[in-house]
RNA sequence: GCAGGAAUGGUGGAAUGGUAGACACGAAGGACUUAAAAUCCUUUGGCCUUUAUCGGCUGUGCGGGUUCGAGUCCCGCUUCCUGUACCA
């Protein structure tokens, strides 16, 4: 019988259904182990080629330690909000959710063909209320928090309040927008209205007038990870910063957690790298210099407190509050007209325009340290997200106070002995110190580090400044002017906001009439009828943005259906965290760094049992597309095979890479591809025409889209399974190319005929070969799995299988262990063997083999004989023999007397089972 | 600029410091076939030698080093990828 996938895939696919084979249950008498893919958005275009990459790599991995006996939970289930279905609706006007359920309906069908071992009955989708009624109620969690320093964890808000009754801001250790100083006198004096209003300074989800990426053309706002290079990443519009009323997480506050979290992990040093450089912890000073002839302070961090006798000017950011402070009046007029020169300039504008430019606010500080006046400065080079807004300038080390000085002619002290800054500034932290000598500090002849903590002690102690540690990290901006997601669990009264109540959670998303904003400019929302409390407050406007849902989704997946709890006590303490996690590295910055604060936070709550949400991190490479060019000679409809180009002048252009093959374009197919190419002619190279071919992204645009299920259709899941990883290592990214797929598909042919043959009544002992070949196999693929090498292991199946197949074998025996090998990486071939083989249940429960080394011991060890490293031959001796032996007749061998040329050897190398080096 | 990673045949890629190129694709030749597909067999890093065997030299981006022995370890470069970027 001939090996044919499709009854055969159709055929196990309606078992494991029929069966539930794939439900995960709590069982204490077994230890659980929890493998998770990166839920997907639900794109209009469906899954290609790309996608189940780290799906299969997951279920593989969760078939093999289900074999193993870990009792495993795999789900899946659905990033369901997003821009790209409300974008669709603006278009159309169908509601985002019919799109949704569309296009969430044709990635389930596609994941089925494929044969995954989901257990779906947790699937959750973050659209669906019963899951989102979660994501608010975390939401409130945060805002009736507030973050202690001193203890490190989220507290409750009303904590706080008992404080500031008894104490005012004294003795306050918390995570807050800005430092505030008042009494409790004056706290219990304030209205409720005002107390409410300061208390926003402490919430870890807080309403804030903060800076944020606005995008006109998205109509809305987006965190830093959503922008790169000033554009938008869904989309690549520009992106402008305005100064807005938005809803806020207090990331910031975990930053420390963040980090120190990390050596807790099992993730790649890159990913781990990422995250350090986007939480970027920088120890410093504050300081304040003091504006001459004023009261004004101005506070600047910086992490060279050792240069301070350099500091020829400050700089401010020109949306720093001390802008307007010391400012005199003469120059406002020109401060003004650079002010407003910056404005217009968008993020990107401010980002490639690296020309030098500022102004002169006619204010001097005093330096603390000399005593001397410096001037103080406006400049877009500042930014005022990050420390304070304001810089001490130090031309003379670091390299763009430099440039600003060269351009406006300020001065440039040198502070390091032999540091040359005539033409450049000297940033490394290194050297001795010089001219750094001032009435109350002396520094020279000091190596930088030692300079920097000796100024660090002596500002602490004379109250200039104190040790400080500064964070890159900003906080979440977490309202969305959009329509597709989650409504804020919040109503306004008086102006204030307040969350609703527990029980009216979970509050649904609005039918509206359009997806565009209001004309008075108020997000989608605002169009939605009675949408107000029942007492008639107006509710929150804004959506939560796509970060919001996959935050805690993987808690939610150990206990789907629970009203009570976004997890229940029992399901979490079992299944605790995710062991395994397979995704891309792209959510390096945003999902993973969200997630985790998020679990953090839960765990503060005492929601959860662990710190941190996944314990082993892998990032499957992304899959490129392989597209192809046909090249058509200019003004003609005549195309030159790639060989014949260069005697044209030729267009490139992209071809359906699903009409070539192997390179070879199919002409017949090419003519009715589009109308344009009906009467296309072509100049051939031996009778074919060769396309050219690139790398590129996998997309409609450059038709280089492999749909699985067409592979599925032609090959067979199971081919599709095990070509995917066998295409290179998990992790690299690599190009997609069909033409290699007939390799591993022949493999699965050879597989089903050699079972063909097996005679299941008349079983017969293996034989001594055929427990090494098999023994082997099972050693190698175990070690495979363990290290996620599973392109290694494929191979190690293909060689396997030729030995049985020259072996001749048709032993039940070994087939039977190949058949509990291969089950996680070809399920549906292996469960047909396994119902063959005369077994009950399913494959996934065949208990993984062990191998055994006996099995594996040859009775004679080959060595190389080589001469100064070189081999030149080599040489059969039983196991087990001696060393010393093992010389005797490397030198005794014929061969040797060549490559010795009459001298003695000095020096004789025995590697046992490989090599025999002789030093000659 | 900074951080991380990579570089091996025509291609994808294998190699706990121990005979580089496993496995697969492609290609070439052959068998079967009226023919094609499918299948099977042989060869396949380069160069040289040979009728053929046998054999030799060379070879893992470049330059050094450690070692009996380096694709692998160390130092210095080049190129490419990924992330990040006026972060004081």
């Amino acid at each position: 019988m001939e090996y044919n996938h499709k009854e055969i895939e159709a055929r196990w696919q309606q078992f494991w259904r029929d069966n539930d084979v794939y439900r995960a249950e709590i069982d204490n008498s077994r230890p659980k182990f929890y493998v998770l893919d990166m839920f997907p958005y639900p794109s209009g275009a469906g899954l290609h080629v790309g996608h189940p990459l780290g799906y299969i790599a997951s279920d593989i991995y969760s078939r093999y330690k289900r074999q193993q006996g870990f009792n495993v939970l795999h789900p899946m289930g659905y990033d369901a909000y997003g821009l790209p279905a409300e974008q669709y609706a603006i278009q159309t006007g169908q509601h985002p959710e019919i799109t949704t359920r569309q296009n969430i309906a044709r990635y389930r069908e596609q994941l089925d063909k494929i044969g995954f071992s989901y257990d779906w009955n947790r699937e959750i989708k973050t659209c669906d209320p019963e899951y989102y009624k979660w994501t608010q109620w975390a939401f409130q969690k945060m805002f009736d928090s507030y973050y202690c320093n001193a203890s490190q964890q989220a507290r409750p808000v009303a904590e706080l309040v008992a404080h500031f009754e008894k104490h005012g801001s004294e003795g306050l250790n918390v995570a807050c927008s800005k430092e505030l100083t008042f009494t409790a006198d004056e706290w219990n004096a304030l209205t409720e209205k005002e107390q409410r209003q300061r208390l926003m300074n402490y919430r870890i989800a807080y309403q804030g007038e903060t800076m944020v990426n606005w995008c006109p053309k998205l109509g809305t706002v987006l965190a830093n990870d959503e922008v790169s290079e000033g554009v938008s990443v869904r989309g690549g519009y520009p992106v402008e910063q305005k100064l807005m009323n938005q809803w806020c997480l207090r990331v910031s506050a975990y930053a420390q957690r963040l980090l120190d979290g990390l050596d807790k992990v099992d993730w790649t040093d890159s990913l781990k790298e990422t995250q350090k450089n986007w939480i970027g912890r920088s120890e410093g000073a504050e300081m304040r210099f003091k504006v001459a002839d004023s009261d004004i302070e101005l506070e600047i961090f910086t992490t060279r407190a050792d240069t301070v006798f350099g500091v020829t000017f400050m700089v401010l950011a020109p949306e720093s509050k001390y802008v307007d402070m010391v400012t005199t009046d003469d120059r406002r007029a020109a401060v003004a007209e650079y002010l407003d020169a910056v404005k217009h300039k968008t993020e990107r504008e401010r980002q490639i325009d690296k020309r030098v430019s500022g102004v002169f606010t006619g204010a001097y500080a005093v330096n603390p340290l000399t005593g001397k006046n410096i001037p103080i400065w406006v400049s877009d080079y500042v930014l005022a997200g990050y420390g304070t807004g304001a810089i001490m300038a130090v031309p003379a080390h670091d390299s763009r106070d430099y440039a600003f000085a060269r351009h406006f002619e300020l001065p440039i002290i040198p502070l390091i002995e032999g540091a040359d800054v005539s033409e450049e500034s000297f940033d490394a932290k290194e050297g001795k110190m010089m001219n750094s000598c001032g009435p109350e500090l002396d520094l020279n002849g000091l190596e930088v580090k030692d300079a920097i903590a000796k100024t660090k002690q002596f500002i602490a102690e004379k109250g200039i400044g104190k040790v400080k540690v500064n964070y890159r990290l900003r906080d979440a901006i977490f309202s969305r002017q959009r329509y597709w997601g989650e409504p804020f669990p919040v109503y306004y009264k008086d102006g204030e906001p307040y969350m609703l109540d527990a029980s009216k959670l979970p509050l649904e998303l609005p039918e509206v009439s359009s997806y565009l904003p209001t004309e008075s400019g108020e997000p989608p929302l605002g169009r939605a009828q009675n949408w107000a409390t029942e007492e008639g407050y107006p509710l929150e406007l804004c959506t939560m943005p796509g970060f919001a849902g996959s935050s805690a989704y993987y808690l939610r997946y150990m206990d789907p259906r629970n009203n009570e709890a976004l997890v229940g006590k029992e399901a979490n303490e079992y299944w605790r965290n995710v062991d395994l996690y397979i995704g891309g590295t792209e959510h390096a910055t945003g999902h993973l760094i969200y997630s985790r604060f998020w679990n953090k936070f839960l765990f503060d709550m005492g929601q959860t049992v662990e710190d941190e949400p996944f314990r082993k991190l892998i990032n499957q490479g992304m899959i490129q597309g392989r597209s192809n060019f046909v090249y058509r000679i200019k003004d003609t409809n005549t195309f030159v095979s790639l060989g014949l180009k260069k005697d044209y002048d030729v267009t490139p252009i992209h071809v359906d890479v699903n009409i070539v093959s192997g390179d070879v374009l199919d002409l017949e197919a090419f003519k009715q591809w589009r109308p344009e190419f009906a009467t296309a002619e072509f100049v051939l190279e031996d009778g074919k025409y060769i396309c050219g071919y690139a790398v590129e992204k996998m997309s409609k645009s450059m038709f280089n889209v492999v749909n699985p299920d067409d592979i599925v259709e032609k090959y067979g899941a199971d081919t599709l399974r095990l070509y995917e990883m066998f295409l290179g290592p998990l992790e690299q990214s690599k190009p997609w190319d069909t033409n290699g797929i007939d390799g591993v598909n022949r493999f699965l042919k050879k597989l089903w005929g050699l079972f063909e043959k097996v005679d299941l009544d008349n079983r017969v002992a293996a034989s001594k070969e055929e427990l090494k070949a098999v023994h082997k196999l099972i050693k190698k693929v175990t070690q495979d799995i363990e290290n996620f090498s599973f392109n290694t292991s494929i191979s190690a199946f293909m060689i396997c299988i030729n030995e049985l197949t020259s072996l001749k074998s048709t032993n039940a025996e070994a087939l039977e262990t190949v058949t509990r090998v291969i089950a996680p990486f070809a399920p549906h071939i292996a469960e047909e063997f396994w119902h063959r083989l005369g077994n009950q249940g399913s494959v996934v429960d065949a208990e993984w083999p062990k191998h055994n080394e006996d099995y594996l011991k040859e009775d004679n060890v080959n060595y190389a004989v080589s001469f100064n490293g070189k081999a030149r031959f080599n040489i059969q001796v039983p196991a087990g023999t001696a060393k010393e032996e093992v010389e005797k007749i490397a030198l005794a061998d014929p061969n040797a007397e060549r490559w010795l040329d009459g001298k003695t050897p000095k020096k004789i190398i025995v590697v046992p089972n490989k090599i025999v080096n002789i030093v000659i």
